[in-house]
Order: structure tokens, then sequence, then C-alpha cells
DNA sequence: GTAATATGCAACTGAAAGGTTGCAGGAAAA
DNA sequence: TTTTCCTGCAACCTTTCAGTTGCATATTAC
């Protein structure tokens, strides 16, 4: 679960959000392609793509001169994951908490 | 969209992670006693918390001399609907292209 | 009232992150 | 073979972040 925290890490960065939408939307795309849709230069587009590769939310594979890009999806379920489990089992707190509030006080019987 | 970023941010830290699912599973607590199960100190725990306020992913309220902190679940759900979004379009670029590869070449003909 | 407990605020430090510029190297086009 | 294009590497800068220590404040317990 811990192994999570990376992963989030990663996304929580607007122009490596934005790279992830663009993979998602757009399919494999080049480094190139992608720095000349994004904001920055194409060598901060090359440093987002390298730490969503620690992350493996992403992998490039050369193809020629150029180096396509494409998504890992296997981290993105882990992260999914871990937002069901936080959201489960806050339910369920929530739930304890409203039938402990609900039940009639025994001890005053 | 680009809203989910903060929230990501927000999980992409262990400590930080770590106090969301205490509070999810333990249900609320004061910040002495997350300070207490915790590898810092209980002012960076103190710290942590206000990023995730920051965040709207928790509050705190003042009871006597304390201060309990609950999760606040509805950013847990635009970060899942965020990863949701990806995951769809990313299949269906993975389906496209399994479509096209898939598809005899009609130009031969 | 005094002591103990729980939290908040402020200043400081070290490290990491995001961004840039400049240059080198390999592949493709002329 | 030159020239152009695409990418990687390295150095540097600035800002942010995680964490700490020290002190102040408010509330409960004695």
């Amino acid at each position: 679960m811990r192994t999570a925290a990376p992963i989030f890490a990663a996304l929580g960065d607007e122009t490596r959000l934005s790279l992830v939408m663009r993979l998602s939307a757009g399919g494999p795309q080049s480094v190139g392609r992608l720095a000349a849709g994004a904001s920055v230069t194409r060598q901060a587009v090359a440093k987002h793509l390298g730490i969503l590769a620690e992350a493996n939310l992403a992998h490039g594979d050369r193809a020629g001169r150029e180096v396509i890009w494409r998504l890992d999806p296997q981290p993105l379920d882990e992260a999914r994951h871990a937002i069901d489990r936080i959201a489960a089992e806050w339910d369920s707190a929530l739930t304890n908490l409203k039938r402990f509030l609900e039940q009639p006080d025994q001890s005053t019987s």
C-alpha cells in the first residue's frame, strides 16, 4: 500500500498529469510532439517523462531517431485500488459511528 | 480535471498517505494521537494535516484542548474519476490500435 | 492557583523538485 | 558526405518541501 505514494506523487504535478492525459487521449507520441504541445521546454518534458517512467507509469521505445512514449496502465490500477480502499474503510468507519450514535444507551436501563 | 493534480500531490507523500490511511481505518483522531503513531514529530504531522486540509481531503474541529481530524471523501472521488478517465481513454486507444492492426489493408485489394 | 497536557506559530536547515541553457551524439534527409 | 532533425546529458539556479527545535497559548486536572 505504501507503494502507492510514488504513483500519486508522479501524478501530482500539473505538467505530468497533462502529459498523462495527452498520452491516454492521443496515444503513443514522440518526445518532441509532446513538448510541442506543452508550455515548458523539451528538456523539462523529457525530465517529467523520466519521472513517469520511474513510477512505471510510462515508458519510451526508440524508433529511428525519435522515442515513442506510451502509458503503462498497471500502476493506475494500483492507485485506484488505494483510493477505493481508503474510501471503503472511511465509509465503514462512518457507518460504525452512525450505528454507535443510533444505538440506545444500554447502561441507563 | 487539472484540479486533480493537487489532490494527487497531497496523497503523494508517504507520511500523508499513512495519515489518510489511519484516519480512514481508525476514524477521527486528535493530532497528538496521530503523532504518537507516526515516525516524525508532532509539528511535522500538524503540517501534513494542514496540507491535507488545503487539498480539502481532511479538516479538524476543535474539541476542548484537542483538535479532532476527519477525512473529507469528496476529493477522493474526484481523484478516482480522474484515474478512471485516463484508464478509459487509454483502453479505447489500445482498442483502436488493435482494431487498426487487425483490419485487413484494403488498399491492396 | 499551579501543574500538566494539547496545540499553534515562527525561524531555521538540508534536500529535492521544476525549470532553464548549452553542448554532444546518433539517425535521417539532401 | 554534409546538413538537418531528434534526443540525451550535464551544470546551474530558484523555489518549494519535509523536518526539526524553541517558545507561546489555551484547556484540563490537581
